[in-house]
DNA sequence: GATGAATGAGCGTTCATTCAT
DNA sequence: AATGAATGAACGCTCATTCAT
């Protein structure tokens, strides 16, 4: 009786359930984000969320894993399209981050704002996978050094400054505390800008 | 009855409950940091609370006041120190700002980590006091403008901007996302230096 | 404007709690006893219940500590009726902790019958108190032993096979397990004999 | 398509969820017996339950009978190692039946320690049938006295007096209730002891 | 014979807040 | 100026049970 629209039903609560979680979360603040609100907000009861998720740490663990698949995502591509240009490749890379903060700043909440002592446990192997968001990073740098427009002294330490600067860039203005007189896409064109600045091999390093 | 001694008790019990608040909210995080919570530790019942304070957001918004004044005192005697030496003054600023940010995690967090639709009715006219704390920055920049060792083309833009990397340099440290293979200090400074770089005036600009 | 009869009328709801909740125990068993329940059978929010007792174990803790006063001022008051009569005050005794189960049925179950696993740390140092209850009882066989009367191997194992068997008949006679043909009081009068002359110097013995 | 080896498995699920649910039982507590544990243990959705039980409580009155089989099995196995020394057989019956208690808590729980009025419609003719337990003692006593060892005058009245000590020796050791000073076989060997004691002919009355 | 999906009721507890005094 | 008493709402979570398939 069941017509092939119906295939997908299965996991479908699941999917609502993240989805309007994910939502909830953006909106109101982790703070706020409850069982019973996700469970409303769909019209299901609160206990059916346990059928799909062992507890509310889970059902956030799931979306955060989500959203790192996401962004993985986002920025292989973004690092595929541009094979031999480190330097270029490295700008589409910030744009890509912030790019993805900014139009999903639920996922980014949960990835990149919540304390641990908040959220407890998620897993370490998890959070590792997460930092290879940044291996990205690394390997333009790398490449960038080697065909000698890039200067890193640490690799590591440097990808960690880029990513502390779009991370600042994508805080603000997801918390709205950038000077609304300031254009906003002024205001990310300069922190790339200054972010590729320095990286970039000075004049009398040369 | 009342003798000279009495002159401050006025406003003393509210004196009490900000700095028992305050070191509540560092101590046990914003999380515990509840009505009743703060007036066991001070000794009076969480009824006298509402004599000083409306709400618990009032009480909040009087601590991120508080922790606004208190950076913003940091950042004046760091430049007043400096006066005649912008480059240096910008260095000791954003080194203040992140040690006061380490320093008050939780302070910290209520001043620039939680979002306005969240914590409701922080009065806008704070909000821009709490603005001010860049334009001691500002200023550094345009006297090292004035002495050809910055190049500034949109003083705002640009301060905004090196808050931003600040502020990212202080969320994943606070955050406990940089990798822990990595000095902390080391990172700070590689995170100021670059920083700076991005403010200087370029040969090729001169 | 208060009357005279307002005076106790401040530790009231606190007693009333205590007293709901040994009916509640008794009437649907511990696991039906929940503080909701309590509140509701008082007409008051279940909060309220938490500022006189910090947690449910303490409302049981209370509860357990008042039985075994009552206990103890029951068998203080019976020993001291019959001071020079060991055999006669061990028979009594027996007889008014009997009565005590019988008549308490809620403080018997929390006192005796719940298992340390299930409330959990009710404090040791209690407990130990509690134990005193069969000092008493040590006491009336020791002097009975000294007249001759008594034959006490161990007066610690002694006392305790004592307890197991006065418990045994309060426990059964509870929980409705004694054949219904049986008469009560000839019950509860052969379990007594038959305790004291377990007791007893046997002839060959003498 | 079924084969012999099928025969039994027409009431294995059963036997299965009666095996698990004892076993949860004794190692986890009647408080942590529920419909999803036997479940999870066998294997089986918590809704195939109820193909064999009509509730949890169906569930627990098989269990209980299941129980009153077992003691039963132990106490004529018992009895018939003894055919012609009543006194011996009695207080193997003892040793018996605690030994039963002892080593399983839980089924001595649900067995001899719920209140009737809270585990509701366990048939009455089956409290009947577990009375029955007790008629392997009526036995040994009434050969005793046929053989002049023992004295007794209301059989059934003694009987329960008999039970009402062993019942209350394995509660008191379950609960954790013994002093535990007293070393364990002493005291219920003692137990036993005066037991006997309490229903042998006494010289006076010879 | 067996299940997946779903739920309402309930648990102990914490919270910010109100109100009469 | 300060409090004790009280509460409704909410929290994450577990439970026995139902029902359509």
């Amino acid at each position: 009786m069941s017509t092939s629209a119906d295939t997908s039903e299965n996991g479908d609560l699941r999917r609502r359930i993240l989805d309007t979680a994910r939502h909830l979360l953006v909106k109101k603040g982790y703070q706020n984000l409850s069982m019973r609100k996700i469970a409303d907000a769909i019209g299901y009861s609160a206990t059916s969320i346990y059928l799909y998720f062992d507890s509310k740490d889970a059902l956030l663990h799931a979306l955060i894993h989500e959203g790192m698949m996401q962004l993985q995502d986002g920025l292989s591509e973004t690092a595929a399209d541009r094979p031999d240009a480190p330097v270029e490749r490295l700008q589409a890379l910030c744009r890509t981050f912030i790019d993805f903060g900014l139009e999903n700043p639920e996922y980014y909440e949960i990835m990149f704002q919540l304390r641990p002592e908040r959220m407890e446990r998620y897993p370490p192997e998890k959070y590792r996978q997460a930092r290879n968001n940044l291996d990205v990073f690394s390997r333009a740098l790398e490449e960038g050094e080697e065909q000698g427009v890039f200067e890193v002294d640490d690799p590591r330490v440097l990808t960690s400054t880029i990513w502390a600067s779009l991370h600042g860039t994508v805080s603000l203005l997801l918390a709205g505390r950038v000077d609304a007189r300031i254009d906003r896409e002024a205001f990310i064109d300069v922190a790339i800008q200054r972010t590729l600045q320095g990286c970039q091999r000075t004049p009398s390093s040369a």
